[in-house]
DNA sequence: GTCTATACTCTGATAGAC
DNA sequence: GTCTATCAGAGTATAGAC
């Protein structure tokens, strides 16, 4: 709290002004990060085809996360500080984000545009996969985020069995 | 250390006889860690064909990390409270592993088995998807360890361009 | 090699003045 | 709404007895 207090150049005691302690203030900021994410992506435009779409999802993961690193390293780092009362509340959020890229894959099996053995399992790889480069990308290194975009497209176009393009 | 004693029956100044102080400890369980992994690997039959080497190594990755829940959260966790004596060490031997994978999608790559545009990303990106299997495996739940390699493996596979079986 | 006791520091949170 | 002052507890680590 002291940490806090001083980047925004206040005193301890001040803060809880702002939150009632610190356990509310880490949960609101799981909160706020995943309902952002949630509502961002309904915001956006969404494309008929689950291959589209499927990209869409990718693209705007990669996108979204390398916009926030802070808010990913705490949802991912301090989900364990969560209290019994307000793990339930976040599990139910991130679950939600989930179920966007479960849907697309159900989809695209659905009709046979993609080919996955097992869709649970194929959402919780493909989220992992995505979410991990944001323990490596920086905005100064070597790849623009666009290209990032389509290296990571590529590996799921190619995971979830979409032919073609090699 | 008052809670690291009590799980062995100590308390914790007796800690001290062990390790200098807790950073070292941390450090050295690190260390353990992944130098258990490199040195497994090497003990391992290496297949020479660069699908089945791949193969070899995306079973090798999810078994030996659902082996090891504990030092292999450990260290994602706290990464980030290594001393900066302690952290680059660290960081060499995660690039050690890194380069296992790295050079099999080299030499994949090389004969043309594999079609990876970026080698460094795809390693990456892979490493990232088969160590997710820790967050959500449970010994208890519905699937077999042979099952999720399996499906991990038809994801990896697929992902760094293997043609054939879908 | 383990214990008890303790030094010292840091932490979250509260009280009361302004 | 922010400050200073402070509390109670926990943290790592050390000292000295056994």
């Amino acid at each position: 709290m002291r940490q806090i207090a001083s980047e925004v150049d206040l005193q301890a005691g001040a803060l809880y002004q702002y939150t009632p302690d610190k356990q509310s203030l880490l949960a609101n900021l799981m909160v706020e990060h995943l309902s952002a994410l949630l509502e961002e992506w309904e915001a956006q435009d969404q494309p008929a085809s689950p291959i589209a779409l499927l990209e869409a999802f990718t693209r705007f993961h990669i996108r979204t996360h390398l916009e926030r690193p802070d808010a990913v390293f705490v949802a991912q780092m301090e989900l364990r500080n969560l209290s019994p009362e307000n793990l339930p509340k976040i599990n139910g959020l991130r679950d939600q984000y989930e179920a966007i890229l479960g849907q697309i894959l159900e989809r695209g099996a659905g009709d046979k545009t993609f080919a996955v053995p097992d869709k649970a399992l194929a959402t919780k790889a493909i989220l992992a996969m995505l979410t991990g480069v944001t323990t490596w990308y920086r905005e100064d290194g070597r790849l623009a985020l666009d290209r990032v975009q389509r290296i990571y497209w590529n590996m799921v176009r190619r995971a979830v069995g979409i032919k073609g393009q090699g």
